[in-house]
Formats: structure tokens, C-alpha cells, sequence
DNA sequence: GTAGGGTTAG
């Protein structure tokens, strides 16, 4: 009898179909980015790496998960990537930061690959990221050469690189030679002017464009604000619902700065009812405007309410909260919350929340607190000390030395040397004399303490 | 797959 004949070993067996169909349909439902390692396993097991649809939806995937690195690797693996996934990897890197490499990309591009109109807005965004304006000028001139110029989308990049970097002359002749303008092309041109204290002009281009949508009426408020003319930007909030534009979150964010430029909490209220009937959600930044309004127009109260509600917040909403805190005079409580914050995975403080821990240190004259976060921040965070921090620091340390001043001055009375008290006053009125700075911003604070 | 407006300190 025959020996039944033995089965292969079970990696012998050829890999079950995997169809690029199937790798699509993996990737449509990933979620996180050891899921996403896994189907790219597959993928390349399946000789499917060179697939251009697959590898764009690996590099768009992996780069909303941060991992420009694991994007790169991707793309180096196609053969020969096709002009929309060199320009997709280049946004890619672009939009997580990395402007420099998205650059570098670039000009590997124009060796190994056609462009195309796509190509220009994404490497003109990646100059201004790293502030590479003599670059952006470069393009500019590749542009024109290459006959990719007449592209509006194109154009209006290029107009608010100029804005951005200064050269108002440059933008407003991209503007003027303009053919086709857009309305996007009005309100960079808009708010162009706005940025760089032309506010007159603006207000011309704002009366002559020709159609307007909440976005050109939210810059145009913005601009008030932005100059601090809080009335004008309430009366062309009402202009504008006149005109049946509805606000959005970015025009309430303006009318909430408004608000509290007028110091009027009933401004700012109305402004959040406003919001709740119409079925705004509290993103990160209305909620941050609203925190800061309460806390400015003096409802701490309701400011807390708003940071408990919001779900989910950004480092500025912490910053805000711990600010408001300190500023009325509760700083355990804003030392509090900083640790909370410190606990808050994701959430890392920046030089503006050691203004907002060190002041409320300053405020209730925590001088050892104060040092500690002083010394946590530079070794810990590694932040550089800025202006604000040094007063910070020198009002906690005139006030231990006051301190050490006083009880030295007690000490005196009972011994016959006072060499170290004459020491100690003679060096801070020597600290008085070289900040003067400290009683602006003891000004500062008592206006808070006054309102 | 492309362009314009928003938050925290000072």
C-alpha cells in the first residue's frame, strides 16, 4: 500500500491571494500606525510595493500618524513615483513640520520628475514654513518659465508668501497682474495689507470686492481686532448677518477678542449664548477664547466652567487656564492645574506656560516654588528664559531678599555687627535700580487686582 | 491631492 503522499510544510504553502483591492480595504479601516506596519508587511510580501495607488494611500496614512520617516521609506521603495506622489510626499512633509526636507525633495524632484500645477502651492507653503523667501522667489521665477503661472491657486500662494515675509509691494503686483482673481485672491490680498499696518487700504479692498463670504468678513473683522477698533468689528459682525452671512467658530473667536477689548462681560456673554443657540462646538480655540474673555472681563468662575466642559484641549487652553488662575490670585490652584497638565499625555507646557507658573509663584511669593519651576523649566524643558520669565524670577528674588533683608534687620538689633544687613540692603536696591522694569509689571498686575 | 480668516504671555 502506498504511503499516503506527506503535505508540505505549512511555510511551503503558497501565501493565500492578496489583492491590492483587499490592502485597500485594510487601510480604509487602520486606525493607528502598528496596524498600519502590519498590512505594509503584507503589502511588501505580496510584491505589491510598487504599487503607486497602495504606496499614496501608505504615505497619506502614515503621515497623518506623524510618521513622516515611515512616508519616506515608502516612497523610496516605488521605482520611478509618479508626479502626484513626489507632490504628495513633499505636502507630507511639509505639513508635519519638516519644510526643510519637503524642499530637499524638491529639488530631488525636478531631476527625476516632471511638475505639475499641484507641485507649486505645496513647495511655495513649505518656504514660508522655513522662512525661505529667496527661495519662494526662485519658484516664483520657475513658475513663469514653466508656464505653470497662470494658475490662480498658484498665484494666490505666491501672494501670501510675499504678505507673509513682508514684501507688500511684491504681493500687490502679483495681485494687479492678476486675470482671473478669486475671492481667495481678495482676501489674501485683504488681509495682506492688514498684517503689515495698512489698514485703510484694506478696508478699500474690503468695499471693492466683489462678492464676500464668511471668511473675507471674518478677516475683515479680524483686522478691527487686530487694531484694537473692538467697536467696528461688532458693527460689522451686524453688517454681515445683515448681508445673511452666517459667522463661524474663526468669526465668534474675533467677536470674543472684541469683547474683551471692550472689557464688556455682557458683550462676551452674548457672545457664547450666541454660539450655544446656534450649535457651535467648543473647539480648542473658541473654548480658549472664551476662557480668556471670562477670565479678562473678571468671571473666573466662568471660565473654569468652560475649561471643565471643553473635550478636548490644546496646550494654549491649559496656558489660558493656568494664566487666569494665577492672575486672580489663586496660584496653588494655577500650580495645580500645571501639574494636571504636566499628567496630560500629549500636552507639553512651552515658555508661555512658565509665564503664566511663574508669575502666579511671583503673585503669592512662593519663592521656593518659583525657583523650582525656574530650574524645571531649563533643565527639564530645556526652554530658554525670555523676558517675562527673568521678571518673573527678579520680583521672587527681591522679595526673598526682603524677606532675608527684614530678619537680618531683626537679627541686628540683637548683636553688635550689622555687616551683613548693610550687604543685603545695598544689593537690592541695586536689583531695584538695574530692573526697573519689575514695577511696570507690578502695574500690570494691579490692574488686575483693581478690576 | 492645491490657495485666504481663529486661541494662550508681553
Amino acid at each position: 500500500m502506498a504511503a499516503p503522499s506527506p503535505s508540505p510544510p505549512p511555510n511551503l504553502l503558497p501565501p493565500p491571494l492578496f489583492r491590492p483591492e483587499k490592502a485597500y480595504f485594510f487601510l480604509r479601516t487602520c486606525s493607528n500606525f502598528p496596524q498600519l506596519k502590519q498590512i505594509h508587511a503584507k503589502i511588501i510580501r505580496h510584491n505589491l510595493a510598487n504599487d503607486q495607488l497602495l504606496a499614496r494611500h501608505l504615505i497619506t496614512l502614515s503621515s497623518s500618524f506623524g510618521e513622516t520617516r515611515y512616508a519616506s521609506l515608502v516612497f523610496r521603495q516605488l521605482h520611478s513615483p509618479s508626479t502626484f506622489t513626489w507632490n504628495l510626499m513633499i505636502r507630507s512633509l511639509s505639513v508635519n513640520n519638516k519644510p526643510r526636507e519637503a524642499l530637499l525633495l524638491f529639488v530631488l524632484m525636478l531631476s527625476h520628475s516632471n511638475l505639475d500645477k499641484f507641485t507649486f502651492p505645496f513647495v511655495i507653503k513649505a518656504c514660508l514654513a522655513s522662512s525661505s523667501l529667496r527661495l519662494g522667489t526662485q519658484v516664483h521665477g520657475l513658475a513663469i518659465k514653466t508656464g505653470f503661472f497662470t494658475d490662480v491657486f498658484l498665484q494666490n500662494t505666491l501672494m501670501d508668501l510675499y504678505f507673509k515675509c513682508g514684501k507688500v509691494d511684491c504681493g500687490r503686483k502679483v495681485f494687479d497682474e492678476m486675470p482671473g482673481r478669486n475671492i481667495v485672491s481678495w482676501t489674501t490680498m485683504l488681509y495682506g495689507l492688514v498684517s503689515n499696518e495698512r489698514l485703510d487700504d484694506a478696508e478699500i479692498v474690503f468695499r471693492q470686492m466683489p462678492t464676500r463670504n464668511v471668511v473675507s468678513w471674518t478677516a475683515m473683522i479680524a483686522a478691527y481686532v487686530k487694531n484694537r477698533r473692538p467697536d467696528e468689528a461688532f458693527q460689522l459682525f451686524r453688517r454681515m448677518q445683515v448681508d445673511d452671512v452666517e459667522p463661524n467658530e474663526f468669526t465668534l473667536v474675533s467677536m470674543l477678542q472684541a469683547s474683551t477689548q471692550l472689557g464688556s462681560l455682557s458683550m462676551g456673554r452674548w457672545v457664547h449664548d450666541y454660539a450655544h443657540k446656534n450649535g457651535f462646538s467648543l473647539d480648542c480655540f473658541l473654548g480658549t477664547a472664551l476662557i480668556d474673555m471670562y477670565s479678562k472681563c473678571g468671571s473666573l468662575e466662568d471660565a473654569r466652567r468652560v475649561f471643565d466642559v471643553m473635550e478636548s484641549r490644546s496646550l494654549a487652553t491649559w496656558n489660558s487656564m493656568i494664566t487666569s488662575l494665577g492672575v486672580h490670585g489663586l496660584g496653588d490652584e494655577a500650580l495645580s492645574l500645571f501639574g494636571e497638565m504636566e499628567g496630560e499625555e500629549g500636552v507639553e507646557p512651552d515658555a508661555i506656560s512658565f509665564v503664566g507658573v511663574l508669575s502666579a509663584c511671583a503673585n503669592t511669593g512662593n519663592v521656593k516654588e518659583g525657583l523650582r519651576y525656574f530650574l524645571r523649566m531649563i533643565y527639564v524643558y530645556g526652554i530658554t528664559p525670555i523676558e517675562e520669565h527673568n521678571t518673573c524670577m527678579i520680583q521672587l528674588l527681591e522679595q526673598a531678599l526682603e524677606v532675608n533683608r527684614v530678619s537680618n534687620y531683626v537679627d541686628s538689633m540683637d548683636s553688635d555687627s550689622n555687616i551683613s544687613t548693610s550687604f543685603e540692603v545695598e544689593s537690592t536696591d541695586r536689583v531695584n535700580e538695574r530692573h526697573e522694569s519689575w514695577s511696570q509689571h507690578h502695574i500690570t498686575f494691579s490692574k488686575w487686582d483693581a478690576g
